[in-house]
DNA sequence: TTGTAAGCGTTATCAA
DNA sequence: TTGATAACGCTTACAA
């Protein structure tokens, strides 16, 4: 955009204040006045820049969000819900994605200095800068992480589910699980779901990591778990997709599943519905979760609330086939 | 952030324009200078506004991009390119989505406001905006649209993986197919490919539409046209996730695949991989896409390139086994 | 009801 | 090598 407030204002033969108040409607203007700008306006094309409006405003009207890779669903949800809520809050979204940058630190900075508060996922953000950014008094909202002074907190109940999770896994009869997936980093979604787990099924589970939270990592993963000698009757996964590559590993090793062994995700993304087994999960309402971020941002920005608030939305248990065989058949 | 140039300046005891100098490198500053400068910078822990920068460089150091919809993998495996290298580039990317959007033409003119190009996808804007953003100068790079005046295209190569495709399916004996997802709007990439299988297939096909491109509607259809009379022995589709609801489809009816019906999909989503029957597809580039994308712009914006550029990235057929049995299992 | 002018936080030109 | 100062494009007291 190039014209300016001032070529505006010339051509309505009005001042720039005038142009001002007539399009924002934010004083008393005349009605032929306005008239006239409105021609003038229509007439040039004329929008106003964002940045001189940011500027003198003395906000952005945009969001951020950081998160730690944008392959698979979850995050892909999530964002989804955070960028349609905030647009309707007047708000532009600006992405970053963390995972393999280098100078991670700079780019959140950066980014934190073109928004009015951030989303941050999960611990993608090292621990001193986000003291740091609290300390600015920058608004933040993190979505599965424990809760910290200074910043919203919103998370799906992980302890419950898993209970249920466990449970209904027991009443299939099974006795020796393995987790898969395990937790690298505590205080996150899935160390919760490990330890709601594990204190559900004491010592009958056994942790078996995976370097990420992909198919690829949860296939290879399983393949050593499921061709090694002690073969777990259930695998407990850390979400979808581990999953699903431990179906895959399961198939190319020739077990059936969940004749052979059982198998359960976490999260209810699209493709757990569509595989085969389809899985046994439990949902998590992820694109609530981004909406949910973008109206606690848009409250600690504008104000309407300033003490942080810690938010944990329910979880559903979905049995689907992959767990085991059940009397009827259930479907979703 | 709150501390401006003004007050390292004071404490630094030297003139903003120093300061300034002494951050970009941008001038002559005695070494003693930039000590006392970089010091007072660290101590009060000065950010420049990027607010002020943008205005006085006449630049964003943004991108941004316009998709209808993220849900689905296509349009995430492109944005994940494309922010990849924007950051590469020094440059921030903002999003816009319009599906189920009020006053998208509002919405898009604030977007191209805040950033220094846009990357939009096929017609997600309406044809007079975009003749108004190429009049306005805006730096524009479509993916999956018709070459335009004004601003760059990138697709991906549509017809002869068509013609692929369908002699690949001819191969295994079909005589009677339908596309699954046919065209909407004429100019897209489904359009070309269907326009492709058409012509490789003369009257042998029918076309089916969908209401969108999704899972959903991709199973509504493929019940529909499963369980009618006439039953093609081929369903080609338009892309992976209308595929994947065909898939579903014939397993609620009772069909096998590709025993009693083949199904093929296009673009080699993850999902496409893990269905059973795994998915015959056309695997495009999606993540290259974005990035060429990103570079793209970059050139338009820096002025390195000022003549657009139509580019066509090849794809590949990827045989599985949703589309008929192969003497020798093929495996991707 | 309208206009003048002081910010908002930088960069960069031009003198000194 | 440094410092005033004029942009950059807007909003908003404050005066008129």
């Amino acid at each position: 955009m190039d014209v300016t407030i001032y070529e505006v204002a010339k051509r309505a033969g009005v001042s720039i204040a005038t142009v001002s108040r007539a399009l924002r409607g934010t004083g008393p203007v005349a009605a032929k006045t306005r008239e006239k700008v409105l021609k003038a306006v229509e007439e040039l094309n004329f929008t106003p820049s964002r940045l001189g409006v940011s500027l003198a405003e003395g906000r952005h009207a945009a969001n951020g969000i950081v998160f730690p890779d944008l392959a698979g669903p979850y995050y892909t949800e999530v964002l989804l819900g955070y960028e349609e809520v905030a647009s309707e809050l007047g708000r532009s979204v600006v992405i970053l994605s963390t995972k393999g940058r280098t100078k991670v630190n700079d780019l959140i900075k950066d980014l934190a200095g073109r928004v009015d508060g951030l989303l941050i996922f999960g611990h993608t953000v090292p621990e001193p800068l986000v003291a740091e950014l609290v300390r600015l008094g920058v608004r933040l909202v993190f979505i599965s992480r424990e809760p910290l002074p200074g910043a919203d907190t919103l998370r799906s109940e992980n302890t419950a589910s898993a209970h249920a999770l466990a449970a209904h896994l027991t009443g299939h009869g099974y006795e020796r699980f393995a987790f898969l997936g395990a937790p690298l980093t505590s205080q996150d979604d899935v160390d919760e779901r490990w330890q709601g787990v594990r204190s559900a099924l004491g010592g009958a589970i056994e942790a078996v990591p995976t370097r990420e939270y992909t198919v690829d990592c949860g296939f290879e993963a399983a393949r050593d778990l499921l061709g090694g000698r002690n073969r777990p009757e259930a695998i407990v996964c850390s979400d979808d997709e581990v999953a699903l590559g431990a179906l895959l590993a399961a198939e190319q090793l020739g077990l059936d599943v969940p004749g052979d062994v059982a198998v359960t995700g976490w999260d209810d993304i699209m493709a757990a519905r569509h595989s085969r087994p389809a899985l046994t999960t439990v949902r998590q309402p992820m694109r609530e979760l981004g909406a949910r971020a973008a109206r606690a941002l848009d409250e600690l920005i504008t104000g309407v609330r300033d003490t942080p608030r810690h938010l944990i939305l329910t979880t559903e248990l979905v049995v689907r086939s992959s767990c085991g065989h059940h009397p009827q058949e259930v479907s979703t």
